[in-house]
DNA sequence: ACGACTCATTCGGAATTTTGAATGTGTTTT
DNA sequence: AAAACACATTCAAAATTCCGAATGAGTCGT
């Protein structure tokens, strides 16, 4: 096996993280968790715009962070990668906070202002 | 305990990744590993200019994310938390990567052009 | 005290990212 | 086919970050 040189592999650390850091992008990863979410969840769940959030949502899909699907003219988004919740863990544990802080804020609620199909259903 | 709003909560996430998420601190964390390094040390290993290694360790100082210690003249780095380099490999993981090519990468290793007291103890 | 050495800090322009506004695209309903 | 709906994309200005150059600050040897 090839032995990646020490710049070339902190950019491949790199990469996925700078799409990360954002205080948005996490909020949007946190609130689509381990289950799927259309953007007009989010758009409930955070207070944006929803053209900002798809903003977001598409730098996430370049970076191959966040996969979509599309459901009649929803759009349903999930992570990739279900271990990106634990790296998550992982930063909010060097700020001090416990792993059960987060996980308390991981899991996808129902909003009962959300009209999409996952929060109302029929 | 109380609970930390989403916003808020992921605000604490997004700080030390921000301070990790470039190639260069990225570079610098993994040629520190777990053990400790000079700037002198980080200057021949990296091959970048001092000034410019200074200006990073600054960033990452002021995040926590690094430690400085003096001795005589000069001053030894070394990681706050030992485990920002799980959450490195974490991120390697995300692209493809496996977590030896990491950890192969990691180690202190000992270069014969640098000079400090570490590479050539007396 | 002076010079050499190791590292830190400030400054400013270039490059990049962020974010609001406007508009476009695909889908369902009627 | 037209309207309504859910979402995507483009554009540009503001804000931020990056990075080179210059310089400052602390330490040791002589």
């Amino acid at each position: 096996m090839k032995k990646p040189s020490i710049p070339r592999l902190s950019e491949q650390i790199a990469t996925p993280l700078q799409a990360i850091a954002s205080p948005q992008r996490v909020a949007i990863l946190l609130a689509i968790g381990r289950g799927e979410a259309c953007v007009c969840h989010l758009e409930t769940a955070l207070g944006w715009r929803q053209a900002y959030i798809s903003q977001h949502l598409m730098s996430l899909r370049k970076a191959d962070i966040l996969t979509d699907r599309r459901a009649g003219r929803y759009v349903y988004y999930r992570l990739t990668n279900a271990s990106i919740l634990d790296l998550l863990t992982g930063a909010a544990t060097l700020s001090g906070l416990s792993a059960e802080a987060v996980s308390a804020l991981i899991n996808t609620r129902v909003y009962p202002a959300c009209e999409c199909p996952h929060c109302a259903p029929t």
